[in-house]
DNA sequence: CATGTCATGTAATCCGTTACATGATTAC
DNA sequence: GTAATCATGTAACGGATTACATGACATG
């Protein structure tokens, strides 16, 4: 039920609308907790029956802006402090290595270095994102500013694995027991 | 559909039943890719029906062990090859940074260590799992070898990342403009 | 007045998790 | 004979994705 924290933890910052999330979603928690809309207006209604939000005020076009309740802010605290995170990570990508001995090396050698070019155009895109944003104007985006370095680390740590990995697949392949260099 | 390409990949490396794949995913791609033993069997009948895989011989108690067919290996390379993988990465536990603001910096910073920890535990057990396997008995545990080393990097730079995030903190905290040090 | 943006909602489908159910065979 | 392990399956539920639907308001 995360993305029931998530919706709670963006109005802690300040009262909005489901519109007004999906905007912030897609160019913040996005890249780590991706949402669509239909979920998130469902997840709002929840959130209001369950009395964790509510409705504070009305505008055009059927707008609601929603504010956190005392109840909410419980809610999220008791969620960030005291439940243990879900550690499951899948990753797509890296359930292909598993199987890349029935491509043969040369795919296999291809597979990991498009893997390295892609983690390193993704440094690059978070790099523009840390240069053009500006980082102080709330603790959400202070703290975002934590995250996004953690995911431009991850970036370069897998597109120098990536790298690595592809230098032994001639090792592994030719099946001399590796011993293989970090 | 991802599980099931899992499952076609591990039958790729010689017949088994889904009582036997299932102790594979547990000590090999339940890191990357989890499944549960529901979800496995029903998704092994669906392959079966679709032609990719087929019974190839039946045991006792029901057991059933199935064989990859010539479409099972012709679509298991064309999915490697070919199709894009998934790049989403939903993380709980980074989500829970953007809401550090939150809770306070005691909190933040305890979380933060914690995250620390962890990731070193995991490191620390991937190490050990590295050192008491057998990496060379199948192309499947030679490119399972790299992918464990992905985890490893992983996990280091997430522990030395959650340490960095702890000391700036304060930093943000008191509001003084960061320029944080990498 | 037409197009774009704002704004919310519903329905179908798929994937994943949990729990339950059942029975055969092996080992002590 | 009874407990552990082998072995497969079903059903209920919840979360996520895709597609569809609808309409108000703003801009040129």
């Amino acid at each position: 039920m995360s993305l029931r924290h998530a919706a709670l933890g963006l109005l802690a910052d300040g009262p909005a609308s489901g519109y007004d999330l999906l905007k912030i979603f897609d160019r913040s928690l996005a890249f780590i907790w991706p949402a669509t809309q239909s979920q998130l207006y469902g997840e709002l209604n929840r959130l209001a029956d369950d009395g964790l939000i509510e409705v504070s005020s009305e505008g055009p076009r059927g707008r609601k802006d929603y504010t956190i309740t005392e109840q909410g802010r419980a809610e999220l605290e008791r969620w960030i402090t005291d439940v243990e995170p879900d550690r499951i990570r899948r990753n797509e990508a890296l359930l292909r290595v598993f199987f890349l001995g029935t491509v043969g090396p040369e795919h296999a050698k291809a597979y990991l270095e498009r893997e390295a070019t892609v983690h390193e155009n993704l440094e690059a895109l978070l790099q523009t994102v840390e240069r053009d944003t500006d980082w102080d104007t709330s603790d959400f985006d202070r703290y975002g500013h934590l995250v996004l370095e953690s995911g431009r680390r991850y970036a370069h740590g897998q597109a120098q694995w990536a790298h690595w990995a592809a230098t032994q697949v001639d090792n592994l392949e030719t099946n001399e027991t590796p011993a293989p260099t970090r």
